[in-house]
DNA sequence: GATTAATCGAGACGGTACGTCCCGTCTTCCA
DNA sequence: TGGAAGACGGGACGTACCGTCTCGATTAATC
């Protein structure tokens, strides 16, 4: 037998582990969250933990994805003004890092992302895709409208709006504010604007 | 009595367990690496290191600037080329975090620096401040010769060039290859270029 | 939760860390008794112990009582002669704090007995309290048959018999021989003899 | 050249050394007391004790021994009541032993005693001796005197008074207090009497 | 009085064991 | 059989002291 039998699973028992991670990861931090401590506030054996994780930060991607999915889809406004919507995007990407609370589990994800190639892809396919594909869809759309130069690829033009927070982020290297978020906006729509507006 | 006295430091010491710091990441990996390995590796009681580094992570990155400082002083090549010149320099870290060897040092790092404010600091400015800063200078040589506007903020530009590795690092996005770091560093300078000289 | 529940204890490990604790005395002495070669020998985790035992006093406590328990009830001849009983039991006595052998587990025991009341109610209680019991018995037995005066105290004259031979083992002030056992004896019984016959 | 010259020692450190010694026996206990702290509370650098002493037993003895020759020589009293004057004597030990202050360096010193056989011959010697010699004349006089019978040894005789008290206080049989002083010293004259005068 | 050598306070050093923490597995007993 | 509970072997943690060694800065005896 390859595993256990999911749909023997108590659903009551799921729910109590990812409330609890998430709960100790907001009030002691990812390096002091432990899955013992994790098993004893969920009232939960550790076996019950390891059946059905893979460890620490599987549990803590699926409280995250499991939040995300009751806060509902990302979608991204079009409005016409291709600057204006990623500004809107940008803002709030930034002020979740700049945020210590939601900042605290990125953090902690990205730990655990770093050293398990396996939990970094489901990170990027299960957490981030949804917003990356919206931004994807709304520079598309921006590409059609003759916003964005035709020999400019998409993904790249992705990595060059949100690579700059992470690096910021990870390097504390300036104050992460909606400033910083539209300077970040102006200079990648100038990289990406055809050469006759290229001044937006 | 705040601490010890730095003028009775043993250097034999401190460059053993930096060497052997350096050499069990090299051979063993991130997760092997235990303070108690150091010290056993490098001849020296674990007190030694406790009393003078603040934990694994302010080892690693000590041995990391002290290899750095052996290497010498970045300076990038100025050819009077900006495209070429940052092309040189955006390829090697993108190699540099491609290769899972050096990318293994890293990682360790960043995973340290993560959890602790103070040491995010001074990798950001012992360990990588030097290399930003050339950049930074490279950019101001540039914008003298009229290759870069004049309203940008180098800063935004240099997080424009190594955030997106960054962020490709992290999330495996996508390959890390010359013909990234060259579509890369085409887009910073698409972003950066005067008005009448924005394609390259 | 007070402690760890005894019904789950596992019994071949209790078994493993009691035979190490005591080969380990016998081989290298008490100075080379440490939880952690303890642990070591017996296959076990250092916590195991810790959860079981409140150090290595008890751990040695238990180990000795446990011998004991299998060597057998102590039970003093009844020869009729009084004297000659006791010799033979003082004699055991004496030899067992001679042999530096048998006497380095005693002196290891008394060294934690020294620092711990709980310990040394211990060592009394479940090692110690058969012999003396059956020297009690012994003299109550004599006393019946008219050898013992009836106003003496028999613990005292069990302190008697027995207070010398730690004071000597203490302080070294003399050989510990059957002749010095035997010199013990008669001393005692004369100074329990009844008046009539108050020469041995 | 075999050790340090006494002759250059400083008074003042060798002091300071015995009075925090003491004086953290006296606060700490035995089994906190270590040289670190004796050589802090002195103001002593380390290899100042271990220059001058074997180790903490050495010290404890010096500090102890100090002591006692401020208090001047022990003299028995010699009321040709042999009786009184040796209950007079036992009296004061067993409520040294029973005085958990006084008791707590005897304690102490026993402990390294039995693991240290130079120790133990010094402590016999130089903190002992002179009250067991005492006793032994008072006894050599009660002999002259025809209160002691000639066949028996004076140093059983004194172990025949000490030994219980060790005995009582290693094992906690019983209470340490003057009627039990009166019950040893009772027994031990009824053991060495002379036959025609078995009774006190 | 100057010289010189040992002692001094201080504390860094290589070690060892401590007792705690948590890992991931295993065992027991309950529902 | 899944789950709660938690004992288990293992191993790193960071701390406390051990006894030795290395530093200037006093001393104290000798010149």
């Amino acid at each position: 037998m390859p595993g256990p039998d999911p749909s023997r699973r108590n659903e009551r028992s799921r729910r109590a582990v990812l409330t609890a991670a998430l709960d100790l990861l907001a009030e002691t931090g990812y390096s002091d969250l432990t899955i013992e401590a994790i098993a004893a506030r969920a009232g939960v054996g550790k076996q019950t933990i390891y059946r059905w994780w893979r460890g620490k930060g599987a549990v803590i991607l699926d409280a995250l994805v499991d939040a995300a999915a009751v806060a509902g889809d990302v979608v991204l406004p079009d409005t016409g003004d291709l600057g204006a919507d990623l500004r809107t995007v940008i803002r709030g990407t930034v002020a979740e890092f700049a945020d210590p609370r939601l900042s605290a589990t990125t953090r902690a994800l990205t730990i655990e992302t770093l050293a398990d190639d396996e939990l970094a892809e489901q990170v990027r396919d299960r957490l981030l895709r949804p917003q990356l594909d919206a931004v994807r869809l709304r520079l598309r759309a921006g590409r059609r409208a003759g916003q964005v130069r035709d020999d400019v690829d998409l993904d790249q033009v992705i990595e060059l709006l949100f690579g700059p927070i992470y690096h910021r982020w990870l390097l504390r290297t300036g104050p992460l504010t909606d400033a910083y978020a539209d300077g970040v906006v102006k200079l990648t729509l100038a990289a990406i604007a055809p050469v006759t507006a290229s001044r937006q």
